[in-house]
DNA sequence: TGTCCACTGGAAGGGAGGGCTT
DNA sequence: AAGCCCTCCCTTCCAGTGGACA
């Protein structure tokens, strides 16, 4: 590219007309003021939380909802004006400590280990990444935790990801070491994406966690409409969002479980493609691109982070696909598999651990995989991609700068 | 009606990578 | 340094299974 081209690219960019006020306004960070259509589940946690400030134990609290649906955000913005609260009261704030865990969080918090050190470190304390015995973690968080009054707010977001990953005993644990405190109070806020997670867990768990319930409905297309609208006069500048974008975007997350934060991500991309390409209104085009783009980057983001196996056994789905297969099964796979870890001199693991590494792909959505039987032909995974073209020839992109094909 | 396929999914255990205690 | 413990990823072994077919 000539000196030229790119002075007309930075000369694009400053004469263009602004169309963004404040970016952050339409990421997860920040928390508005004024959460619509979510009164009704805002009241019952301040509900069932009030008596922290009277310095008594709350109920534990099971909140369910799809992605997007303000969980986390109603959480946390009731967890805000209460601590306020608290602290225009006399000090009460002190005695009050809320920790917050993501338990899907690769690497950090979605093992029982793992999330135990990260209890300990909000508590100030740093553990070994690996090497104690588990009880001794227990023990030392059961110490932090009573080594003075205080009550404690435990906020365990995508808990179904962490108990379908190691079992339920960490929350029965939890939920035990509350009857041996003497001195603090333990209240547990699990937030979970699946309605059916709480079934399949330990009763004595379950009716110790789902003391109370709050259940946050996806949005519909109008509600959505109204949330975006209240972020659009903050974001961007007057009349760079027509109401048909607003429209656009609301019904796209619609479609998709009612999703919020599907539906801030659109427009903030639309905006970002607008604004790249000088002009000063965001069209319907616009969000267009924005979907696919936003459907790219995700599918792209989640393959990179994927171990070696894993990207190999999706290299090896993605092959059969491409021979044409439908409905692949777990055997065609493996063998395509074996052929592909000989050609990169990679040591094949077992057939077992790769229909794990499927159930895996299916979990995080890259495949969707059925277990189906054929009766005398066997009982098997049907997995099927479904990647647009255009998609498919990225993440092929992607593979071959790391696999011989 | 029973058989039997091609797996699934549970269980147990090993070894690599690590830390603790003595 | 030895001995013991952990987690994580993986292997080995195997009982279990839904339904097409004889």
């Amino acid at each position: 590219m000539g000196q030229i081209s790119l002075m007309s690219i930075f000369q694009n960019y400053t004469n263009g007309k602004k169309i963004f006020k404040d970016k952050d306004i339409l990421t997860i960070k920040f928390t508005p003021n004024n959460i619509p259509h979510r009164e009704k589940q805002i009241e019952q946690i301040a509900l069932i939380l009030a008596p922290v400030l009277r310095n008594e134990k709350p109920s534990n609290i099971f909140i369910y909802g799809k992605t997007g649906t303000g969980k986390s955000l109603c959480t946390n913005h009731v967890i805000e004006k209460l601590m306020e609260t608290a602290k225009q009261n006399n000090g009460t704030a002190e005695n009050i400590k809320t920790i917050y865990i993501n338990c899907k969080m690769r690497k950090v918090s979605d093992t029982e280990y793992r999330l135990l050190s990260q209890l300990i470190y909000n508590f100030g304390e740093e553990v070994p990444y690996t090497g104690l015995p588990t009880d001794r973690l227990y023990q030392k968080f059961y110490q932090l935790l009573d080594a003075k009054e205080q009550n404690v707010i435990l906020v365990l977001d995508e808990i179904d990801a962490l108990v379908s990953k190691i079992g339920d005993g960490i929350l029965y644990n939890l939920t035990r070491i509350n009857q041996e405190l003497k001195k603090s109070k333990l209240t547990i806020i699990g937030i979970s994406n699946n309605i059916s997670f709480i079934d399949n867990i330990d009763p004595r768990v379950r009716s110790s966690l789902s003391e109370e319930e709050v259940i946050f409905p996806p949005y519909n297309a109008n509600e959505l409409k109204d949330i975006l609208k209240e972020r659009v006069s903050l974001a961007f500048y007057p009349e760079t969002v027509p109401d048909s974008v607003i429209a656009k975007c609301a019904a796209l997350a619609a479609q998709e479980h009612g999703d919020a934060r599907k539906a801030l991500d659109l427009l903030r991309v639309a905006g970002e493609i607008a604004e790249r390409r000088g002009f000063s209104v965001i069209t319907e085009e616009h969000v267009d691109e924005a979907e696919s783009r936003l459907d790219t980057d995700k599918t792209i983001e989640i393959i990179k982070t994927q171990p070696k196996h894993s990207k190999a056994v999706f290299l090896a789905i993605l092959n059969q696909y491409r021979n044409g297969l439908k409905n692949i099964q777990t055997g065609d796979i493996f063998d395509q598999y074996a052929q592909i870890c000989k050609k990169n001199g990679l040591k094949q693991l077992t057939q077992r651990r790769v229909s794990d590494l499927i159930s895996e792909l299916d979990m995080i959505g890259l495949v969707n995989a059925k277990v189906i039987s054929k009766g005398r032909y066997g009982r098997t995974r049907e997995i099927n991609l479904n990647l647009s073209n255009k998609l498919i020839e990225k993440i092929e992109d992607l593979l071959s700068k790391e696999f011989v094909l």
